[in-house]
Formats: C-alpha cells, sequence, structure tokens
DNA sequence: CGAATCCTCAACCATATGGTTGAGGATAGC
DNA sequence: GCTATCCTCAACCATATGGTTGAGGATTCG
C-alpha cells in the first residue's frame, strides 16, 4: 500500500540542499565541469564534489569525462517526476491561486481538469475526521 | 552569493521521505489526527509524529489541538513554491532539447565537452537564469 | 620528463535523520 | 476518581549528510 518510490526520494532529496538547487540553475545555461560548479560555492571542491554526486545519482546530472575533467549536464527528465507528483495537489492551493500567480511570474495555466477541491473517486475511507464536530 | 532558500530546503526535504508523501496523500482526502496519520505505517506513533512534525515546520500541515488529538490539515500552499522552482525546468523536458541546444556556450557542436572552457582562465558564459548571484 | 591541473577517494568529524522504547501530560469516558 | 486513549518528550541507537583535509590517479602543459 505505501508504494515506496525511492526514484522520488533521490530526486527530492536532491533538490533539498541549496547548493545542488544552485548547480542545477547554472547547468541549465549550459555544460559546466566539477570545478566549475564548485567554484562559486563557499566549500571545498571534494564537498562540491559529492553534491554533484548526489545530483547524478537521481538522474539530474549527466556526467561525461573528458580527460581530466568531468563535465556536467542537465538531466531534467527526473523533475518530470517530481512535478506530475506536486501537480496532484493543485487543486488544493486553489484557495491561493493569488499566492501561487506572485511566485510564478508567468501568467497561469488555463484550466488544467477540475479545479475542485476534493469531490473526487478518490475516497480512501475517508475516516470521519474524528474531533470535526465537537 | 548563494541565495539561501531555507523554505525551499524545507519543502523538499519534506517531501524527500515516502512516508511523509503518503501523509500529504491522505490528507489530501481529509483532515487526519496523526494516529490514523500513523496507522497504516509501519512505525511506532512516535516515529510518525516526527514525520508530522517534519510537515509541519515545511508549512505543509497545519495543527489543531482538539482536546487530546491533533488533527492535521493540508496546508499546500508551500507546494506551490516547489512548483515554481520545478517549472522552471519544463523546457528541458518538454521535448525542446533544442532550446537546451540554444543555450549550450557557444560551441554548437552536440558534444557537451565541447563546452571547453578555456584553458587556463575558464569563463563559463553565464545565461540569465532565476535568482543567479554568485 | 617534470610540474601543474582536475578531480576522486579515504579518513575523519560534527550534526541530522529516522527509528526504537519508556515515561508521562492531558483528555475523554466510565 | 480511575482508567483508557492520544500524543509528545526524552533518551538512546544506527546510519546518513555535509563538511574538512590529505593522498594520489589521470591528464595536460612546458
Amino acid at each position: 500500500m505505501v508504494e515506496d518510490s525511492p526514484e522520488l526520494d533521490a530526486v527530492f532529496h536532491a533538490l533539498a540542499h541549496d547548493a545542488r538547487r544552485e548547480m542545477l540553475r547554472r547547468l541549465a545555461t549550459g555544460a559546466l565541469t566539477v570545478g566549475q560548479l564548485a567554484e562559486p560555492l563557499l566549500m571545498s571542491l571534494a564537498a562540491a564534489s559529492k553534491h554533484v554526486k548526489v545530483l547524478e545519482n537521481a538522474g539530474l546530472v549527466e556526467r561525461t569525462v573528458m580527460g581530466r575533467r568531468h563535465v556536467c549536464r542537465l538531466r531534467s527528465a527526473p523533475l518530470a517526476g517530481a512535478v506530475a507528483w506536486l501537480r496532484f495537489y493543485e487543486r488544493f492551493w486553489d484557495e491561493r491561486i493569488d499566492a501561487l500567480e506572485r511566485v510564478l511570474d508567468r501568467p497561469p495555466a488555463p484550466d488544467p481538469a477540475q479545479a475542485r477541491p476534493g469531490t473526487s473517486d478518490e475516497t480512501p475511507s475517508r475516516s470521519p475526521a474524528p474531533g470535526e464536530a465537537s
């Protein structure tokens, strides 16, 4: 029942550190070596190397060894899985759409599917929410 | 320098564990007590309680103490921030790989190794990326 | 060749995570 | 009041994370 998703674990974990998000952000502008990725970060090269490995482990970075340097490229496919997971909750923040649009500096999505809060078919033992009425 | 985002750190970290994602999934169907959240998980109540606290810390769960039970409600707003961050990378997995190539360094070769950054003083071309600061 | 460069590896350290158990505070129910 | 229930807290343990330094393999350059 408790469907395990080690892949999602790895992706979210990789994103849970600012240094790694920073690396991805910079990789979005083009391939970079480990040394270049490490440069702006205030940590040793070895530490940055570990972060790269975490990203690689999550499938977010692809490494190509070119002689003595390791060139890293962004592989964003795994992020799609993360977004897919998050998308499920979009309907729940509709009450705060304004907040969402404030963060997204882009025009909001038209209207994906349903914007209604939970009324769907999926009603997994919706317990009476004890204490709801006191 | 490396702009810190403790909020994003907390959200992504909260999502990086299957038990916590499972909790959010179930909370999407309605408010649940800590005990109910813990029930399907194969761990002690105390352990589940810690997970709830992690979610709470990330702002993903709102707790209302009702007598002796703690009722948890989903607060999905922080997820919007996570999605906003991820959305930036949509262009890269959206079959618009050409966009990547375009942003890629000046060398037009498809081989990322061509991103050969100078011999001595490399100058990684920094295209505008969100929140880029170094 | 010899030296500089890029990067990983291994050892080490401090702290965080994720789990357990046991104690117990606060309520609810009898 | 007494007891059962719900949940947190504290202590403890094992392992993971995130950082350091030092050694050194592999390349590239002079």
